[in-house]
DNA sequence: TGTACATCAGTGAACGCGCGTTCACTGATGTAC
DNA sequence: TGTACATCAGTGAACGCGCGTTCACTGATGTAC
């Protein structure tokens, strides 16, 4: 297959600069990113992307929001691999949301750098999204059938689920669990420790709660 | 009390430049540092502050040394404020740890930044030293005498403490629980709910643990 | 106590660099007839 | 089906800016005698 001379028009400019921008966060985080780079790695002109979405905040907007999409998924996935175990589909979750964090580092602390994004509407939405598979997850587990009869008990176990495995993934890319490693790798470490903090942290929050569907 | 002309000589430039710096974490986060803009608020010239720290992993390594210096205090003040009762005092420690990152998000942020610090021996030792008052808090409400007695379980419950008021701590400056507070500000959700969860998940990591010294 | 001198903290002008943004342009695509 | 034209995605050279760093310097401080 012969490659011409570049069309013109590129065709397909904004998921080329979204990939190059994935894969710039991979490398060097957000601290490395600028529209040029961006534009160098995607092999088209610098002013392309500013073009395309009017400047560095919208680029990486775009890709935050996708990212909390494959973070949704990410969790459904969880889910779903619970079965009708409701405590160890939310434990399932938990695991997913800190390899998803685990994988795409980057990408998983743009995503929560609301100072280099938009305020814009579909990352609001996908941001939600993502945040409410977990609270079905912990509403199930409590065996409460209706959202509005969710009490500040049942938030909290929602906001306490989240911190922990918030808290975990950030100190676990921040190479802050390394210490605690003792010999073996972070993901061997994460498979031993991940599971049983969930669970126990699961009976604290529900002691009482049905604990499967 | 006259001002003269600047001194030609400082004099306290060191401590000059890490207030500048606090004040522009504080005002603009990591983002907005740069040593030019720490000069011209310093009131110095735009070559000092490397003269001085080398370059802006120096000064920026500094503060967050400074950071955890001030983290583990908090968290002995936490520990103290539970008295005898070692589940209150770790309970304590984790309030500690989320206000301290609420009243300096920036510093708080910086100090988990590594790819713009220094690999510094004093950096790694308030470090640890932190994280020392949380394992030590465990430790006790446990019952384990000895440091070398601490079993996969322990050290995991630390780990689960460390990632829930972190992920708490994080999540509160992102604004991600703004949405939850429900009119209430989120000073106030804060002092309502992250009491209940710790309380919650301290019970769940640590259901048959002697419960005070 | 006074003088000479070394040290070194901090200066300030200059540098080159990568950045985001501009703007007149090019040329492929899609539509009207 | 062919032609004319509007649209607009993307170009590329140029711009001004703030940055970190350099380097010859200045002048206060501390020490030796």
């Amino acid at each position: 297959m012969l490659h011409g001379p570049a069309p013109y028009h590129h065709g397909a400019l904004r998921q080329a600069l979204i990939d190059a921008t994935e894969a710039l966060l991979a490398e060097k985080g957000a601290d490395g990113f600028s529209l040029r780079e961006v534009a160098r790695r995607a092999g088209v002109s610098a002013a392309a992307p500013a073009h395309h979405f009017g400047d560095a905040a919208g680029l990486l907007t775009a890709v935050a929001t996708l990212g909390f999409e494959g973070l949704a998924r990410a969790l459904e996935a969880g889910d779903a691999r619970g079965g009708s175990d409701a405590r160890a589909a939310l434990r399932e979750q938990g695991i997913e949301y800190v390899h998803y964090a685990m994988h795409h580092p980057g990408r998983f602390r743009l995503m929560f750098r609301s100072g280099q994004l938009h305020k814009d509407a579909a990352l609001e939405h996908h941001g939600t999204a993502a945040f409410d598979v977990l609270a079905r997850g912990v509403r199930r587990a409590f065996g409460v059938a209706d959202a509005a009869a969710m009490t500040p008990r049942h938030w909290n176990a929602v906001t306490a689920l989240w911190s922990l495995v918030h808290g975990y993934a950030h100190l676990a890319i921040a190479g802050k669990l390394d210490p605690l490693c003792r010999e073996q790798g972070l993901e061997r470490f994460v498979e031993g420790s991940l599971r049983p903090i969930l669970t126990a942290t699961i009976v604290g929050l529900m002691p009482d709660a049905p604990g499967t569907a």
